[in-house]
DNA sequence: AATCCTCGGATTGTTCAACAATTCCTAGAT
DNA sequence: ATCTAGGAATTGTTGAACAATCCGAGGATT
């Protein structure tokens, strides 16, 4: 029961593509490709545009189309101060300890994919690391924030997993911060966190634009 | 120039009627009605249903329509903790002297409508005040989150405001944050916040449902 | 009397076709 | 080289149509 609306499954789609890196920054999005490539009407694309807008993984230029978000520099540092108020809060509140176990098993997961040298499944691991933290906070809207917000650093993640170990050097972070987190010390965890942030954020604006 | 669509118009007009208290929670909107109330297509109709369920102003139920959201316990508690994270994140961190100016700003407008017996725009001052700690942050994404955190209280925070003087008390506690913000005494602003936030909630949910 | 069933009526979900408005590109004129 | 005028392409919006789904009103059954 409850099947998803056409409507929903090309956003879900189009979500998909977007996480993939099969539609680049910047690249257009023509309603009428997509709709006879998807084999639905061009209203329907444009309700699943709507959604995508409103998650900001698309931008709508009037009469001109959408387009993939491309952040610029101050996007960037914006992501990131949602998420140091977010993850830092949610980790010095801490959580139950299903949701502890649940950052202890992201870490993992990242070891595993470690071990393997799948770097992919290492990005996505840190990812479910911090998705984790925020959950912390048994908070459906947080959840969804954050979810938000993820998403769109996957937009324009794909260039820096061009780098190989880009995330490797996060394994002990993550670790030192969960062993925090486990032991109580909730404001060690939290500055942790926060430090490492502010890292990953100098990196990231390396990386990219100045 | 850059005029709005016409789907942000009629979404523009929703929101108006929302906030206003027109449409109360629980409400069903048709889309013939809406449709040829406002002179517009259903088409378009739908793509401003699509903006504001994105906004949880409404919720889709499939094949049924589209209902002003009506928020539960359990959503009162969840739009408190969203605030508790991002206005406490947000004056610990203080802020430029401008934007400690507008939360003072919004302390003297809550005053003049205390002055005046305007119970209206005490509410409002009072959304000014929490959107200018946000905005401290200087964070466009923070910002429209509190918007629409904001946007969902008006919701069902008419039922509060019959009672006449539920904003007076409150008028105390934003000048005694704004002073201490002025001073830099930002740890002690958060607290004072933080115990704010919580009465609130209290007083909301003792309001509402249990 | 209470429960179950069926059948219309109404509304949503989706498509299609059309047209105005706008942007972009190109070719020609100055 | 710059400017202007068309023209193609795309978006914004409408209107109508139809299938799918839900809801309520009676009727039949126990």
């Amino acid at each position: 029961m409850a099947v998803p609306s056409v409507a929903d499954r090309v956003a879900a789609e189009l979500r998909l593509q977007l996480a993939e890196g099969l539609l680049l920054p910047g690249a257009r999005l023509t309603e009428s490709t997509i709709s006879e490539e998807l084999g639905v009407s061009r209203n329907t694309v444009r309700e699943a545009f709507a959604e995508l807008a409103a998650e900001r993984l698309v931008v709508r230029h009037p009469n001109r189309g959408v387009f993939v978000a491309s952040l610029g520099p101050g996007d960037i540092h914006d992501v990131y101060t949602v998420r140091r108020f977010i993850e830092v809060s949610a980790l010095r509140g801490g959580g139950s300890p299903e949701r502890v176990a649940a950052v202890r098993a992201a870490v993992e997961e990242g070891r595993a994919a470690a071990a393997a040298d799948d770097e992919e499944a290492l990005g996505t691991a840190n990812q479910h690391f911090h998705g984790a933290i925020v959950a912390l906070a048994e908070s459906r809207r947080l959840n969804t924030i954050m979810g938000q917000v993820l998403a769109e650093m996957r937009l324009f993640f794909h260039k820096a997993t061009v780098d190989a170990h880009f995330y490797r050097g996060y394994l002990d972070d993550n670790e030192a911060i969960c062993e925090a987190l486990e032991a109580g010390q909730l404001e060690r965890a939290a500055d942790l966190l926060l430090a490492y942030l502010n890292r990953s954020e100098q990196k990231q604006s390396a990386v990219h634009g100045d």
